[in-house]
RNA sequence: GCCAACAUAGCUCAGCUGGUAGAGCAGGCGUUUCGUAAACGUCAGGUCAGGAGUUCGAAUCUCCUUGUUGGCUCCA
């Protein structure tokens, strides 16, 4: 993703506040381990970092005392000063810490500015000082340390994290802390970690029963349990719906091809790290699909094709897999098989600019439906490893981002994020705990038309090569359900749960009467459940209000004299009595309405 | 993959410095038939993730493997 600078927060106290205690931590952390090499420590979203060298791995313990410690110097009242020295000066100071050597080195050369990014401009190279501790640094800071509230303060956890971010030069520690201007704020932002918590897909998947990853069958491989699949069904049939309407044609294609179509497809040669090794079938090479594009491709390519029936939209829940590692595997959001909702469009040349609108609106359209309203646009270029010429790329990525600008959607510049076969925009949505996820994405490929030879014969009778875009709107079902479990908090609008209504009978006497309404409700197209045990009602409430299930109805004997049900909503709402015809009315309204 | 932590019944968790497992919920059975978030009783449930080692003795100590979690790197 690309850097975020946002110069608002750059510039507030508050940043200064979590830089400044960035520092202070690493003066803490040196007291405690005077050998130790520091390395970097910014301010990030909700609070700072910085990674240390140190002789031995830390505890949680060595945290509350580094907090401590951390404590004492900030009522210590330092002043940080600031001095802007040359290059010289700072490697004297800095003789024994290695890495602040390099990052004098990159600034001195004028390459690299302190994250490691390429500069045109030679930066001052400025150190501060604070107490006992010298850091090489740009800076802000706060005036003191009495400016850092030691009671809005907190270390949150130690993680690895390679020096520069990269992955063959050594692993440091990096401990992660919070700070804010008021003790309050402090409570108010570990609440929200609380909330955000009993959110997490995994949790509400495991109690809600929507699905489980087991050890036996493999890791990253998603087992969606029967309350789990009715709602990707329903999220299946509504994708269906909207495409039918939107002009796509629905395909299937093999889960495997041979070796000689991802050779051609540039897959092997650019994909390679994500695939799984080959399968041997009378001797010829076979690898599992980890896109769908291919194979779409060849269905287009079975007949000859006229402009006249561009723009073609095929589309398909198609199931891929691919190789990541197995530390980066997370839940729903991060797996290693999953169904992309994916369709290829194939469009004469001069259409591009309006196809690329089309998809646009329509991938807003569905993450809309779904309740999303606060995603970012990502505009992704040319990656290092990439086929076509630059002067195409170039041009597909104007147009992507003409239609950006056309549909007023703020973005930010991914660079090099793009795929091996074109530039795309990516809408990304965050999840509970603040993470940010790719769903939708809309990828232009004028690759594999040219590698496939793919042609239309336009107005004049000559053959031309259609463009091509790849598009997947929910990203994928895994992902995409994650996410969804998360801006639901489980409790899935009417029109998504998989039980929309428990019916709860009050005595064993309301059975009969409970299974006579729950028929004819079936009848309606709801999704209703008997809760026939010998419970009492309270504790029927209590489970079906665990389930998170939108509405409850209750029967008695006022009911089934009366031929109604008594509602009572999951938010506790209790509705009293209606006909149930009055309640299905009101449920489907309320399932017709996506709320 | 890398750094670190963790893995005890279906779930949530106890089990101190080694003396061979325990609770609540869920489940089975029985009693109860109840008006808006937990009725009562009873029974059954575990090769303590797997393997090896140390020891008279391992859930507990050591090593390996598998998996999970938090990050790094990478991505739908």
């Amino acid at each position: 993703m690309a850097a975020k600078h946002n110069s608002e927060y750059e510039s507030s106290e508050l940043y200064r506040i979590r830089h400044s205690a960035a520092h202070v931590m690493a003066e803490a952390v040196l007291e405690k381990f005077p050998e130790g090499k520091v390395a970097i420590g910014p301010a990030i979203a909700d609070g700072f970092y910085y990674d240390f060298d140190l002789p031995r791995a830390l505890t949680p313990e060595d945290l509350s005392e580094i907090e401590d410690r951390m404590k004492k110097i900030i009522k210590g009242k330092h002043p940080f000063t600031k001095e802007v020295l040359s290059a010289d000066e700072a490697k004297k100071i800095f003789a024994d810490q290695p890495f602040k050597i390099e990052l004098i080195e990159g600034l001195e050369s004028g390459s690299l500015d302190e994250d490691g990014n390429p500069t045109d401009e030679k930066p001052e190279i400025s150190i501060y000082r604070q107490d006992k501790f010298v850091d090489l640094c740009r800076g802000p800071h706060v005036e003191n340390t009495s400016k850092i509230n030691p009671n809005a303060i907190k270390l949150l956890n130690v993680s690895g994290a390679y020096w520069r971010g990269d992955e063959k030069r050594p692993m440091l520690q990096r401990i992660y802390g919070t700070a804010w201007e008021k003790p309050q704020d402090l409570k108010d932002y570990l609440w929200k970690l609380e909330e955000a918590r009993k959110r997490d897909h995994r949790k509400l998947g495991k109690e809600l029963d929507l699905y489980s990853i087991n050890e036996e069958v493999g890791q990253g491989l998603i087992l969606w349990h029967p309350k789990g699949a009715k709602v990707r069904k329903l999220i299946e049939n509504f994708w269906s719906d909207e495409h039918e309407q939107a002009g796509y044609d629905f395909v299937y294609t093999p889960h495997i091809g041979k070796a000689q179509l991802w050779e051609t497809s540039g897959h092997l040669g650019f994909y390679n790290e994500n695939m799984y090794a080959p399968i041997d079938i009378e001797g010829i090479k076979y690898y599992i699909k980890p896109m769908n594009c291919p194979f779409h491709v060849y269905i287009y390519k079975n007949s000859l094709r006229s402009y006249r029936e561009l723009p073609i939209r095929l589309a398909e829940m198609g199931t891929v897999y691919r190789f990541e590692r197995s530390g980066v595997l997370h839940g729903l959001t991060r797996v290693r098989g999953f169904t992309q909702d994916d369709a290829h469009h194939f469009c004469h040349p001069k259409h591009m600019p309006a196809e690329i609108d089309f998809v646009v609106e329509f991938s807003l359209k569905m993450l809309r439906a779904f309740g999303f309203d606060n995603f970012q646009a990502y505009l992704s270029t040319k990656p290092e490893k990439s086929v076509g010429d630059p002067e195409r790329w170039k041009a597909a990525e104007e147009a992507l981002e003409a239609s950006l600008q056309r549909h007023n959607l703020p973005y930010e510049i991914d660079k090099g994020g793009g795929a091996f076969y074109g530039p795309k925009i990516d809408f990304k949505v965050n999840d509970a705990i603040g993470k940010d996820w790719q769903l939708s994405t809309i990828q232009f490929d004028f690759n594999l038309p040219e590698r496939f030879d793919i042609n239309f014969i336009d107005e004049n009778g000559q053959e031309t090569r259609p463009y091509m875009i790849h598009r997947a709107l929910l990203g994928s079902l895994e992902r995409f359900f994650g996410v969804l479990i998360e801006h639901y908090g489980g409790a899935f609008p009417a029109w998504l749960a998989p039980v929309q209504a428990e019916i709860i009978p009050i005595a064993d006497r309301h059975i009969d009467y409970a299974n006579e309404i729950a028929s004819a409700m079936r009848k309606d197209k709801l999704r209703v459940h008997v809760d026939a045990r010998s419970d009492r009602m309270n504790s029927k409430i209590r489970d079906a209000q665990r389930e998170k299930i939108p509405y409850m109805l209750i029967i008695g004997d006022k009911e089934m004299e009366s031929g109604q049900v008594s509602l009572r909503k999951r938010n506790g709402e209790d509705l009293g009595s209606m006909p149930v015809a009055e309640f299905v009315s009101l449920a489907k309204d309320e399932v017709d309405k996506k709320i």
